[in-house]
DNA sequence: GCCTAGGCTTCCACTGAGCGGAAGGACAGG
DNA sequence: CCTGTCCTTCCGCTCAGTGGAAGCCTAGGC
């Protein structure tokens, strides 16, 4: 498009998604020296560019100059066929498990060597929760995605287990344990965390199969400690997995 | 960009912004012809901008041709602060009114001079519900819809009287009719509907208020019949709204 | 089997839309 | 007043973008 283009291939629409895609979940507003820099567009581009998405309702610049992702995109994004199908059945049962237990329910799906989060219903105890619907967390912290990599492929396992990263001292770190707890997940049909993602969070969780038997998702819940309700929300959390599996099979 | 562009000044963002704005909730998905007439732009151009925005993911494109929205920018349309204060504070008092009713609860805000829909719980009764969360429905046929607009500015009661249309046999169509249940509306503090939106489905809604007493929202359960639960949804309807309220307040 | 219609993809010559360094503001902190 | 940081505008250069035309493929009618 120009004549002194610093990164000559790169087109108009890349630019246009660069500057889309520097948002996340850290970063939901940004000012244009920190977008700019995120895009790796210089400042004159990404602020032309990112002007034009503001017309387009794409962002939204707010009064202290802050841009953030506009409501167009919101209604946008939502049309996307992200597991639809799972999602509207799966709901009633999440519901389920929330009315009963009072709990932060979770819906997860394994995305490459993460924990994507579909669904999420926020418990009213004070316990603190890091997900969002949207997010990518690892798998070897959370109780979804240590259910989903108990039962993911071989080569899934081993990326996971090259970057057990901890996010907190009680994180599994050694490669071994890690296997010990999936081949105990694969046991009890159940997988639990203490405090291995968030100080103060514990969850269980279990795999949800689809007709030919994969662990095609995860249902779990997180609560501020497990000693009491354990068994309780264990078998909340199977009548649920097994309706979903009745109704996907269905 | 081009020596022989049909629409000069048009912009490469706005082009591709255009496609991406093709997509609706009747138009989940579309064929290379039907984007390219949906976003105004000829085919080969809407093929190759289509081509970038599915290189960058943020469509897919099918084994079958046809071009839907991809995950990547369901992931960017979630950081949009659509509401975000409000859904947080809602989402307990929402899963309580579910908890209790078992029904379809709906959480909206009036966006123009349409209702819409920020969170959605399903329910269990097989009731035909056309919402989803993002989508704007009328205001005038539906309970949320007229719960917020009894409390609208005249010119939007005005803006929606004008266009009164019919989406069932039952469907409000005459002005001072409608005029006459606001006033209702705003007596009662509920708004109801019977199958004015769809065939069978029955509603009630009632107004969120903010601190300085505006509705800013509106809580509202979709049933098959209101004919035997119509106190027993309202006094739930009621106490959530006050739990916002005072929530929202705090 | 031939022909037509409709949608998808590729080609290519033309040119103005896009690029970004540089300069100019605006503002805060020292 | 000076300095640093961020935001905005300017402007000359040029190649990325454009879309009509043509070719391709499949489906359907006869």
């Amino acid at each position: 498009m120009a004549g002194n283009t610093s990164a000559p291939g790169a087109t108009v629409v890349s630019r246009a998604l660069a500057l889309l895609y520097a948002f996340d979940d850290r970063h939901r507003r940004l000012t244009l020296t920190e977008l700019a820099r995120r895009a790796g567009l210089p400042v004159p581009t990404a602020y032309r560019l990112a002007g034009e998405l503001v017309a387009g309702g794409a962002l939204v610049r707010r009064a202290d100059g802050a841009y953030v992702v506009g409501r167009r995109l919101w209604d946008v994004g939502l049309l996307a066929p992200v597991q639809t199908g799972l999602r509207r059945i799966a709901a009633p049962f999440l519901n389920d498990i929330h009315a009963v237990t009072r709990a932060t329910v979770h819906l997860a799906i394994r995305d490459g060597a993460k924990v994507l989060y579909l669904e999420r219903l926020s418990g009213r105890a004070s316990v603190p929760v890091v997900s969002r619907v949207g997010a990518r967390l690892p798998m070897h912290a959370t109780g979804v995605g240590k259910a989903l990599l108990a039962h993911a492929p071989y080569e899934v396992q081993e990326a996971v287990m090259a970057d057990l990263a901890p996010l907190t001292p009680y994180t599994i770190t050694r490669p071994d344990r890690l296997r010990a707890q999936l081949e105990q997940v694969r046991r009890d049909g159940c997988a639990t965390t203490v405090e291995e993602m968030t100080l103060g969070a514990c969850s269980i969780a279990v795999p949800v199969r689809g007709r030919d038997g994969e662990a095609v998702a995860a249902i779990g819940v997180v609560v501020p400690t497990l000693k009491r309700d354990r068994a309780r929300l264990l078998s909340a959390l199977q009548v649920a997995a097994q309706g979903v599996t009745r109704s996907l099979g269905g």
